[in-house]
DNA sequence: TATTGTTATACTCTATAACTATA
DNA sequence: TATAGTTATAGAGTATAACAATA
């Protein structure tokens, strides 16, 4: 077969593995979080905001690829729950900085146990080193 | 700081990770593929079927991490545009067989080109060997 | 009884536009 | 004029249950 129409295969292409396996360890992680009340974004808000103190939504939505507007309902959840709370920007008063509470950082805590074993599960083929090596591939993609 | 409350970094989450970067190749594969009236999940079902002639319906669903009931919706809309057939299974009369068109493989063909064209883009801060790596990687995730 | 395809349905996710209050 | 947050809304994605035809 010598004909130019080959086309790709679904074991080479890395945009459906990455989005094949990303869509697995939410499905996954979302399943252990049921008992919490939250989901996947949640909790990648909670990280985000144990990470970097006090963030406004903005730099929030960047930093973990959500809109705004999709944003504002997540953290609406997260202070409902008393995670997080919405401090006002010292020198902006249309900026809030979201800021994560003891409690939350406990949840997050537990919520990060729940997801390694997610990722134990789901990176089970891999290594330490490999895992490490996919880790920093990722980084360099998504930087 | 010596507590044990560390919880984990956004950019050592490999979940994290891998649906920020799948999230980003399916958006802007979405957006090339606008001009011909597909969407990312329509190119997969053309690849798994211009790769293995006549998958059931259920055969698909497997491959790809899509649900059965969501299968039939794409499997209507490439028949609309004649890009596969539902052909009858020999031995089984309840099971459907899809079949990738001529038109199909032309579809495939360029669509093909597009998806390229997006990995290229997301994967650019990789050479050969690493993007292979990484291929390999994902490949013993998700098998 | 179990399975394939299908329909209906509901819930989550994503994206856009419009509004407000501030800058 | 532009930006941060918010609201409303629509479309896509995901998941479940139930049904008909067939095994």
């Amino acid at each position: 077969m010598t004909t130019s129409k080959k086309g790709r295969t679904l074991d080479g292409d890395a945009g459906f593995l990455l989005s094949l396996a990303g869509g697995r360890l939410i499905r996954n992680l979302n399943r252990e979080l049921e008992s919490f009340g939250l989901r996947a974004r949640h909790y990648t808000v909670l990280m985000a905001t144990a990470e970097h103190g006090g963030l406004s939504q903005r730099e929030l939505g960047e930093l973990l690829g959500i809109d705004p507007s999709a944003v504002v309902a997540l953290v609406d959840d997260l202070q409902r729950e008393g995670y997080v709370r919405r401090d006002p920007h010292p020198d902006d008063r249309r900026t809030r900085l979201v800021v994560i509470t003891d409690s939350g950082r406990d949840a997050f805590a537990k919520a990060s146990e729940l997801a390694t074993k997610v990722d134990d599960e789901a990176l089970g083929a891999l290594d330490e080193g490999e895992r490490a090596q996919l880790v920093q591939l990722l980084r360099r993609i998504v930087s």
